[in-house]
DNA sequence: GCATATTCACGCAAATTTCACACATTACAC
DNA sequence: GTGTAATGTGTGAAATTTGCGTGAATATGC
């Protein structure tokens, strides 16, 4: 084993007891450092304490279901997911995977394969973490922030939006197409990607949603919506945000 | 109108002709840019010059089976690979995934899922590659320059242009004609090459919108736009732009 | 019923296409 | 050499098309 010497961490977000037991069990004796937790309201705030490198996760969770909290992660954290459902259905994986898990395994598993299929996950992780170094690291900031004092600031942690100072309130829609850009801070675009990436891979061609929500935006952001400062359009191309304020010393 | 999203690259490896065909054609229709080949040692060679941004593999090959393939693969590429198999056996798939598999489908297989896998895995390729973007600095990202510090700069990332050190705007057939110029600086595109390769194969007679377009880029581009220093012209041939400056050591 | 998402149609601005013509360069004749 | 046609290139400005912002109407979900 040529892995580093430190504990791949892994969260373990289930809502049967004695399947947790299980998964916390199995793990903890191949040598993991997992937490376990029972429902999807809890396993955010401990998301963002622990750190996972790799989340397994059950689909049917009580207080928030398994998607709405891949989504809540996804927003901030790119370590992988693999789903754990008793669900088969076609449906129900694409979804899940489009939305962000990178792995779907059915209820009953092969433990076997389960673990193989954590291995392949720590490994790409591990890949990218090594690639990162080897290239001097620059890790994503948690923070979007343009425009100084009166200016942009997106938390992506905390899914808060504030604008000349006064928190905004926007719809799930709204924030996902302003991570994506400010995500993207600088780089223009495409419309095909920005639906793609927010309304999913069968939307690419529906303009008109980009439309209305760059409006939206833009009524809830702009001092001036028709003179953007922060949503800008490139014709014919996309919209793109400024790239971030220099972080002051 | 050429929309200059980058087709990834699928090379499918598959021993069977029907199911070739089938996933030939099912993901050219997604807008994939896709190679198929029937066995392993072929796929061997094909991968080296094709580059694929993803592999589709069958495990059951002629003269090169599945694994040793994937074996071989590894040892120089880091691309993702999904097995596509007819058997079901645990140990297979727990070898197939720690040999260096991303993932295993077992035929047959759902083809929304399927391509759902295929996005997923995109997906990761695609993030590591803006991680290093973002992350090496402009070293590796491609830039073309030249004319020192007040000439010409065209970022292909971020689709911005930089002429006497002031940002220009351009529209997206400007931009497409000068992308195709700098590509290919220091040689001569021809007439017909420019109007092929920007305006798509109907329009290779229609010189005068060649004419109408690199002037409108002297006009932005060019300090004197009657003595061009940039938007070079060969009488009866075609346009070129100077080969770039040489990298500063 | 309220908040959010989807869909539609119109006016305006920007970008592309099209046109008429001036200016160069080459080729050939004388 | 000079003159002249032929071809290719640069120019300005119209006509046309396309894309974006907008308000508002209609679904959908809690």
């Amino acid at each position: 084993m040529t892995t580093s010497d430190k504990k791949s961490r892994i969260l373990c977000v289930e809502d049967d007891a004695q399947m947790r037991a299980f998964l916390l069990a199995q793990l903890k004796a191949r040598g993991y450092y997992v937490q376990a937790v029972r429902d999807g309201a809890h396993a955010i705030d401990l998301a963002a304490i622990f750190e996972p490198d790799l989340v397994l996760l059950d689909l049917s969770l009580p207080t928030l279901d398994g998607l709405s909290f891949l989504r809540r992660l996804r927003e901030w954290s790119r370590s992988p997911v693999i789903i754990l459902s008793a669900h088969d259905e076609e449906p129900v994986k694409v979804k899940a995977l489009d939305q962000g898990a990178d792995d779907y395994l059915t209820k009953p598993f092969s433990l076997n394969e389960l673990l193989a299929r954590v291995r392949v996950a720590l490994r790409r992780a591990e890949e990218t973490e090594r690639l990162l170094n080897s290239a001097g690291k620059e890790a994503q900031r948690p923070i979007y922030r343009c425009g100084g004092e009166d200016g942009l600031v997106v938390d992506f942690a905390h899914r808060s939006v504030r604008a000349a100072g006064q928190e905004v309130h926007l719809t799930p829609t709204e924030y996902d197409l302003l991570c994506e850009l400010a995500r993207n801070a600088g780089k223009v675009l495409t419309h095909r990607e920005l639906l793609q990436r927010v309304w999913g891979p069968d939307y690419q061609a529906e303009n008109t949603y980009l439309r209305t929500f760059v409006r939206h935006l833009r009524r809830k952001l702009e001092p001036d919506p028709a003179q953007p400062r922060f949503l800008h359009n490139e014709l014919g191309v996309g919209y793109f945000v400024p790239p971030p304020d220099a972080p002051e010393l």
